[in-house]
DNA sequence: TTTTCTGCAAATGCTTTGCATGGGA
DNA sequence: TCCCATGCAAAGCATTTGCAGAAAA
């Protein structure tokens, strides 16, 4: 695990300017957010946390990103079968993509998504704001096991 | 409501494609997915089922709509807070446009759509084959109320 | 010392499932 | 008649909440 310092930082000062507490746990789950490696789940930080803090349960996870989505600092991804998904290292609005076989996700760098924002715009009237992009499908790795 | 007849008739024929029963709640159930108003919750569904069919239980729509999902005839939008919507006049992926203030949904028709397609699967070698694009602004109605 | 956080367990909300009865074909 | 669909209730899951004890500041 190897937190971006800069990011670490910034959650950790937005912490102490709301006047939250620097828990063990609130640190270690910042580190694995913070890391930008992969987009955890509540699980799965849970089992990365307990390891070094063998009393951490899976509500103080819960708890601890309810707090770092109210202060913008986490990108929480929905998913209605399955859990949810956390990306704390790119916290405002981004394409994914899912592989639906072993649930890796991956941020694609699209040159096309301010055009079709821009088409978007221009077709509807809307003002957009946000969006959610997601593209599901094989990665690499789970194409080869297929037909 | 005003089943768009064609689509009902479509639905109609892949379940008996399927040695499936049509029941009076389920034809209730098809009505209001093939007439392509709005993008109804189960819950929605089921109060006005109920009304006609006042024995009706939650499950059997849920059933319903886990049997047209299987035939490739409704498109599930999932929310993990909130429940699920359903689409079935267009049951395939397709993009939305959502208006965050009178929450009204409107289908655009992207010609930027395949080309953003195309460049994910070349940046990050994934094979796509669906996708959730939802764009979320201000329609051109709520942007006169604003600032 | 004060106030907040933690962690357990119970509760919640949406969805699924098991099973006996009812009803299409 | 023969199965399949219905509908009730219970189960399943991810997430939230209440509260007493623990621990930051």
């Amino acid at each position: 695990m190897q937190p971006d310092e800069a990011r670490l930082d910034h959650m950790l000062s937005k912490l102490r300017e709301r006047r939250q507490r620097i828990t063990p746990q609130r640190l270690a789950i910042l580190r694995i957010l913070a890391s930008g490696e992969g987009h955890p789940s509540v699980e799965g930080i849970y089992s990365i946390v307990v390891k070094d803090f063998p009393t951490t349960s899976l509500a103080t996870v819960y708890k601890t990103i309810t707090l770092l989505k109210d202060l913008g600092e986490v990108l929480e991804l929905e998913f209605s079968q399955g859990s949810n998904r956390y990306d704390g290292s790119k916290p405002f609005p981004h394409p994914h993509v899912v592989c639906t076989m072993c649930k890796n996700i991956v941020d694609p760098d699209l040159q096309s998504l301010s055009a079709m924002t821009a088409e978007v715009s221009e077709q509807t009237g809307f003002k957009v704001n946000n969006h959610r992009l997601d593209f599901y499908g094989l990665c690499p790795q789970c194409q080869e096991g297929e037909g």
